[in-house]
DNA sequence: TCAAAAAATGACGATCCGTCAATACCCGAA
DNA sequence: TTCGGGTATTGACGGATCGTCATTTTTTGA
């Protein structure tokens, strides 16, 4: 073991569980036999692992903390390398959040099409909404950071293109809700208010508490002072903001806490739990 | 005008309105007649030089144009004197960041002491709050920028002490209207909701109305097509919220809509107007 | 077995931040 | 007017990072 100018042994931090003994590329291309598949599954394996690196490299140091070189020997490759798979640092930001929203989507579609009135539809998904910035805080908490910072600017135009398409398939899943109700006689909208509206209200909520509370959080702790759990925030008050709406069934006719809870124990359980270990937010 | 290394006169753009004659430290120390209080001024009217070109520069080419060097060069002087007025980058920023937020609360000290009823008077804030980034987009553009990006790491305490102290005041303010309507008994909450879970959310979603706006045009953009303009999107639903808690005078027996016509006549006129001419946005 | 194609490398140029020793300027006293 | 100490300003420099690309290593396939 020869003293060696940057021997990774001795990095200055662990590198968040990267497996030091990896080697660069010597390995066989995939333990699959052979054939261009092993060679594209070998390629994914290696983004998924530089990704999970740059993740916990993110929560660990911040934005500034993660750079491409250090990335690039965390895993035992050489900057060039990571280059070939990520156009520039805003690209490989882009393919992180990417993970994040598809995430979140999956959590939406897991409530999306249970068989609850359409407003109890729109109540799971935005405990979902809720649910997820608690249950994988890392996530949320970087999330803010990521979406500016002139991202846009220099990310790749199909990276780009697959988070708007992401954010859009969510936007509709809530909006049919929505569109549904009024349909159904549910509910009645003014002349001069529109399901979008309401829907990027509702979304609007979320995003913005998301932001405060990992960027003002000497506000967002005012909140968390009183006898009510913290984290009980957006679905009671979405909840008057619906009755305000007067979309049926109200709240005094339909047991939403309940369903809250049910939804929780059954379809959101994996996530109720995750918010307990990952934010000591008991939830059930 | 002998040819220089570093000539002012062949930047590679005209500086946003910078004085290009403007002599780096010749001039006198300021018009006023000497005194330790000329000094302070001229500092003070660097300081905002400084800052306007720096949103300038913002504004024009982004976080990433911006850059310290360019930044001193744009008004003659030296890197090292810039650094004499902001720690660093993020300092400087901070500084930006700190008045569009005196804007803001400006804004919302015109608004708050109106003789109305407790539930009109936050109306007529969120009005406000709801046409700050009409009236100011520039400003509201970069906002969601400047309030990430590992700004808290490195901006000096004092900077983010003072851009706390703001945040703070504003949600007293609307905290303490909420709070009178509560004990007047024009708004009842029931056990589990506290004024400030209400406060927070209606914070929310301007803020969150203002990040999407700005990093997901392609959503927000949906909501534009409609009939309705696009700038009425959380006034009216804060409405159907209010009235979802039951807070007296009900949408059904006020006019609020009213309200927001004539405050937009009153104290508000000139940000209805700055809105015209910088949205494009016709609120009359 | 070997040569062409593909993959990986890391040194390099360019950019930017923040510092600091050197310089320019100011102002009161002689 | 001259001088000297103190203050304001400067800009070259060190350090760090991004992204490139000529070179080297590995793989492929004939």
């Amino acid at each position: 073991m020869q003293p060696r100018p940057t021997d990774p042994q001795h990095q200055s931090t662990p590198e968040f569980g990267s497996d030091p003994s990896l080697p660069p590329h010597k390995g066989q291309p995939s333990a699959s036999h052979g054939g261009p598949k092993g060679k594209q599954l070998e390629r994914e394996q290696r983004e998924a692992e530089w990704l999970r690196l740059a993740l916990g490299i993110l929560l660990e140091e911040g934005y500034l903390g993660l750079t491409m070189d250090r990335l690039a020997k965390a895993t035992g490759y050489a900057k060039g390398t990571l280059y070939l798979h990520f156009k520039n640092k805003e690209d490989l930001i882009c393919a992180l959040l990417r993970d994040f929203q598809v995430k979140r989507m999956e959590l939406f579609d897991r409530v999306a099409d249970l068989d609850l009135p359409h407003r109890a539809r729109l109540a799971a998904i935005g405990l979902a909404a809720e649910l997820f910035p608690l249950a994988y805080p890392e996530n949320a908490r970087i999330e803010p950071v990521l979406k500016t910072q002139s991202l846009r600017d220099k990310a790749s135009p199909e990276r780009l293109r697959a988070l708007e398409e992401i954010d859009l398939f969510c936007f509709s899943r809530v909006l049919q809700t929505v569109q549904a109700a009024v349909d159904a006689g549910e509910l009645r909208m003014q002349a001069h208010e529109t399901p979008e509206q309401l829907v990027m209200a509702l979304w609007s909520m979320h995003v913005g508490l998301n932001v405060l509370r990992n960027t003002t959080a000497h506000l967002t702790d005012t909140c968390s002072t009183t006898d009510s759990p913290p984290h009980e925030v957006l679905f009671p008050i979405a909840q008057r903001l619906l009755d305000g709406y007067g979309w049926q069934p109200l709240s005094t006719e339909f047991d939403y806490a309940g369903l809250r809870q049910q939804l929780l124990r059954e379809p959101l359980s994996a996530e109720a739990e995750r918010a307990w270990q990952a934010s000591g937010i008991r939830l059930l």
